[in-house]
DNA sequence: GTAACCGGGATCTGCCATTTGT
DNA sequence: ACAAATGGCAGATCCCGGTTAC
């Protein structure tokens, strides 16, 4: 471990050498390495080693003006990169123009995450190799990168990386978890080791505290529900926990039934959006004339009711509730409100022009998908006095 | 055939605050 | 003091279809 950053500053003197050599056409970067030796001899002050420039590097400028890149956008978002020296943008462009990038995503990319352009190649190669070992095509790769450059970018420790992918895979996850979750939250694998190990670990011990069997798997099992998990802090899950525990009046076993099914989905919500819609969505229930019971119910067969937005739940059920369904038959059919209130409103009219009867056939139709409710509407049509 | 159950795909980053390192 | 590295936060669904069971 010593020898990283020994090798780390052996790198950027090389690079700054190799630069110039292996891209001979480039003055722009021949003159970056010459603009730090003349403030240098200038001021003359102190040692010798490093020159206090509070200016930024001119020709790292031009350059990335040259790239297309949004200098404005880089300079807020880290303005020390461009005061750097020595710079690695030529490289990493070549780099990352051979994995298939564009010329603009690849601008994009550095005025979004500036930093990147201080990784030298040999960690570009390195890292690269890494998340194909989870990826299957650089293709895959260059696209989370454009996405989210800062989740590829923000840490330099490679073998962090290789120790995260290690601790993920001891978890049980297979290579398609893994490959999920890459895609999904890239954030995760530049999380420090220790850091997703306290979020397992919590896992554990509050796998164990409700009693549960083998608390060993039950991370992986939260995180193959919940792909976000572990981008969020213990804090936070936590805190969900006890307020779901709190409100519903759980008990342990419950609890643990909650969190190994359906409910590892909203673990991740922010605490107080999380508060503010078990409160709207209970004095929705209550006015409606549910009991305690009701909301308990609804919430342990379909927690994701908490993850809608209050408006968007509110207008729902107004359309639901308006288009002739009980709340009844929402509570026995909860996963209607997956669907958006224009697909809801748009099967409720044609089924009304139909002369559907809910009451008679329940709601069943309303949750399914657009291929499945077609094919049931033309099913009607044809023989309008089956239903 | 179709209801019931279930899991998965798309996507979820970009900013700020704090700590660490030189 | 500065930049780098790392942690944490807010934001806020919808849809599809395979499989199983009747």
């Amino acid at each position: 471990m010593a020898t990283v950053a020994g090798v780390r500053a052996l790198l950027s003197f090389h690079r700054s050498v190799t630069l110039q050599r292996s891209f001979g056409h480039i003055p722009a970067q021949s003159t970056s390495t010459f603009l730090p030796r003349g403030l240098c001899s200038a001021p003359a002050k102190s040692s010798e080693p490093k020159p206090p420039v509070n200016t930024e590097n001119v020709s790292l400028l031009e350059n990335l003006n040259l790239m297309g890149v949004d200098v404005k956008m880089a300079r807020q978002r880290q303005p020390g990169v461009l005061r750097k020296a020595f710079t690695n943008e030529q490289g990493l462009a070549r780099f990352l123009q051979d994995k298939g990038a564009s010329r603009r995503v690849i601008a994009s990319i550095i005025s979004r995450y500036p930093r990147a352009i201080t990784r030298s190649i040999e960690h570009l190669e390195q890292r690269w190799a890494l998340w194909r070992d989870v990826f299957k095509t650089d293709g895959e790769i260059v696209g989370i990168l454009d996405r989210s450059p800062e989740s590829f970018f923000r840490s330099s420790d490679n073998g962090n990386l290789e120790k995260n992918i290690a601790f993920l895979t001891s978890l049980g996850l297979n290579t398609k978890d893994l490959h999920r979750l890459l895609s999904t939250a890239p954030r995760t694998f530049s999380n420090s080791l220790e850091l997703n190990r306290q979020m397992v670990e919590f896992l554990e011990d509050t796998c164990a505290e409700l009693g549960g069997t083998n608390p060993e798997q039950f991370p992986k099992s939260i995180i193959s529900r919940n792909l976000y998990i572990l981008i969020r802090s213990t804090k936070r899950v936590k805190t969900n926990i006890d307020i779901l525990r709190a409100s519903l009046k759980l008990s342990d076993s419950e609890m643990l039934a909650l969190l190994q099914g359906p409910g590892a989905e909203i673990l991740d919500l922010s605490n107080e959006y999380l508060k503010n819609n078990f409160n709207r969505l209970q004095e929705r229930m209550v006015s409606l004339g549910c009991r305690k019971a009701d909301i308990k119910k609804l919430i342990l067969s379909y927690p994701m009711v908490l993850y809608i937005g209050t408006d968007t739940l509110s207008s729902k059920l107004d359309c639901l509730l308006r288009g002739g369904v009980t709340m009844k038959q929402i509570l026995e059919k909860p996963k209607v409100l997956d669907y958006s209130t224009e697909n809801i409103t748009g099967r409720l009219g044609e089924l009304q022009r139909m002369g559907y009867d809910f009451q008679k056939n329940g709601i069943n139709i309303l949750d399914s998908s657009r291929k499945r409710f077609d094919a049931k509407i033309e099913r009607l049509s044809a023989s309008p006095e089956t239903k």
